[in-house]
DNA sequence: TTATTATTGTTATATTATAACGTATTATGC
DNA sequence: GCATAATACGTTATAATATAACAATAATAA
């Protein structure tokens, strides 16, 4: 199981996931001759600032502040639509938002788990329930393409010390 | 493993599926004590005119058509507001649609296969899914509250016969 | 350099969803 | 039955999310 649960809910050095995600991300784009622009980092930058999904208008501000200029909406999924091809990012659909890929080398099952206390959201890659999911298809003869598992609940953290409201 | 999947793939008489569902949607709500007018009903009909979500402005085009009078936004989203609270429909996140829940009676997983070809979706309830996302969710001290399980792919239909774009 | 492609800027608008408040309808107690 | 409260619907306006279309700019290749 890859997951990057543990993290998500312990305190931690934000800037070394920021980090590693964009040094990533530049590999990425080299494999695949594909250009990160100022803008582009930027939006991967501000979706791991956090371990919460942004929406597009909050990324749209928060882009406009980090680059100190007017961005307008179609600048900003833009930048979305190209994370999302390379598998930087995800879009998490029931909360219109979207959220830092922890392991975008990986095959692997798109499964969130959304906390609904935090509004933190993990990511697990989990053989067990890809192949369970794939052999109920089998089982009806839907031909899998592909998927969006989002769990809500309570994180360890929130479970723990559910009158907590709002934990980093 | 339960699921209307076999149902919503072959020709069948729609009118089953409606009348199936209304009876039911009157138990529910006898049961409950909520009212079952002519607006939600409208709505609950058409969204199983179909084995295809509808999206609130269809269904509001629809419902207009149908009561023979104009029919405002908060109309349709209070219907399906209602419905949504009685398990008698379903919200698809990743295509902001609705569809009527052929088993709502039943403690379910929420897993829907969506066809990428022909829009059908089928719903499926299934304990091992559900027993291996619960066991994820322990393993990592997540306290599971409900889930939404989108699968893309082809449905038995689309699948034997890729040419067709549009069967019914 | 020039042509070509890719990216971003800009304006307008489509799509989905909700807030706020008034009116009508339905159920309930008397 | 009638007053009352509760529930549902009508209406207007607007919020939130997303995209279309075309112009301008920047990066790359010839």
């Amino acid at each position: 199981m890859l997951t990057n649960s543990r993290l998500v809910h312990q305190p931690h050095d934000h800037e070394r996931c920021i980090n590693a995600a964009l040094l990533c991300a530049n590999d990425l784009c080299a494999e695949k001759n594909a250009r990160m622009t100022t803008t582009r980092e930027s939006v991967l930058r501000l979706l791991w600032q956090s371990h919460r999904p942004l929406g597009a208008y909050q990324l749209q501000d928060q882009l406009a502040e980090m680059l100190g200029k007017p961005i307008a909406p179609p600048t900003v999924y833009r930048a979305i639509e190209f994370l999302l091809q390379l598998g930087l990012i995800h879009r998490i659909h029931s909360l219109n938002a979207y959220i830092g890929c922890p392991f975008p080398n990986s095959e692997h099952s798109n499964l969130f788990m959304i906390c609904t206390q935090c509004g933190s959201v993990a990511e697990v890659a989990h053989n067990t329930v890809n192949n369970v999911v794939q052999s109920t298809c089998d089982k009806v003869n839907f031909t899998l393409q592909s998927q969006s598992i989002e769990l809500f609940g309570l994180c360890p953290r929130c479970s723990d010390n559910t009158e907590v409201s709002n934990h980093d």
